[in-house]
DNA sequence: CATTAATTTCAAAAATCCCTGAAAGTACGG
DNA sequence: CCGTACTTTCAGGGATTTTTGAAATTAATG
């Protein structure tokens, strides 16, 4: 699975291992387990940490680390996109960002600049639904996701309303 | 930006191509324009159809196909998202759907289990979640996600309201 | 501070992915 | 049907990514 969440095949299978062991693991256990050079396992490791998906623990008289993933998978989830969202997503959203400022003389150059903004706009809103988004419980997530479609069904009753009554169409729908 | 959306870096640069051009290009403009092979676009162009990605036209007295890719960023998004989703989503569910069906004999089977529900359950409540979301307009979708944090203000206070008030707290959400 | 256990680095090997050009395929007009 | 104009396929080679083992580094212990 984890090959389209921007990790490697290998990176992956530990995280998978780490997953669904009942017990934390050291870095010689998966060596064992997966059958990968010990450096392979040790960069892998480093990189699951950059992405913070690991919690480690130290045992008394042992000098190794152990590894394990958080219970939650909202929380599992949670860090991987909102990692991404900074490695990613706000890097393109510089970049539109310039592409934006660039002087436009051409009708090519209006054209361009369209389409930039309209990207531009697109990825800025889910980026800022997602941070939002992010400080939900894991309840309050699922709370709203199944409400997702039928909230929908408030807007279009609130616009009607709106469109209706007067030309007041700009009030924000979080009023409702 | 495309690598990370589960396309090549060329595919990427023919569709991003074809994203800011002001008029639909056909394979040859667009091997002219990037330098690449005429095959390499060729299957670049057959990628992006698989995925639904574009639109097409013939002309008059022309036998050339030229491509566009649609006006509308969050159109271009749903494609693509809703493709991945069938093609890595619903295998993922299935593939965790059986693994459910094992018998679990051991505490260890019974962490495994617990482990793989917790992961089937937010994947599979994303994913109807967005099934939901992608039949909505842009400017739904747009007042929809500024509701985002808003709404979830709405929940708690509705969820106070019923603690208090009686035992039932498993009505849905909706039926605010 | 020397010893030893554990971890990390890094350059080269192995594996994988992607592009190319030649050849085959397709479809249209005459 | 043939020629023409375009498109697609595919094996080979090149580029990129991933894995490895040896050597360097770090850190705890007597």
């Amino acid at each position: 699975m984890g090959s389209r969440w921007g990790i490697s095949r290998t990176v992956g299978q530990i995280y998978a291992l780490l997953y669904i062991s009942h017990v934390p693991l050291n870095a010689d256990d998966i060596t064992h387990l997966l059958s990968f050079s010990r450096s392979n396992v040790s960069m892998g490791l480093k990189e699951l940490q950059s992405w913070r998906l690991l919690r480690s623990e130290y045992r008394a008289g042992d000098r190794r680390e152990y590894f394990k993933t958080p219970e939650d998978v909202w929380e599992i989830f949670r860090a991987l996109a909102d990692e991404r969202r900074r490695r990613e997503v706000e890097p393109t959203l510089s970049i539109l960002r310039e592409c934006l400022l660039d002087p436009k003389n051409t009708p090519e150059d209006e054209h361009f600049h369209a389409r930039m903004q309209g990207m531009y706009d697109l990825i800025s809103m889910a980026n800022e639904w997602f941070i939002d988004i992010q400080k939900l419980s894991a309840e309050d997530l699922t709370s709203l996701m199944h409400m997702g479609a039928h909230a929908q069904k408030l807007l279009h009753a609130k616009n009607r309303l709106l469109s209706f009554a007067s030309g007041n169409k700009d009030r924000a729908p979080e009023e409702l």
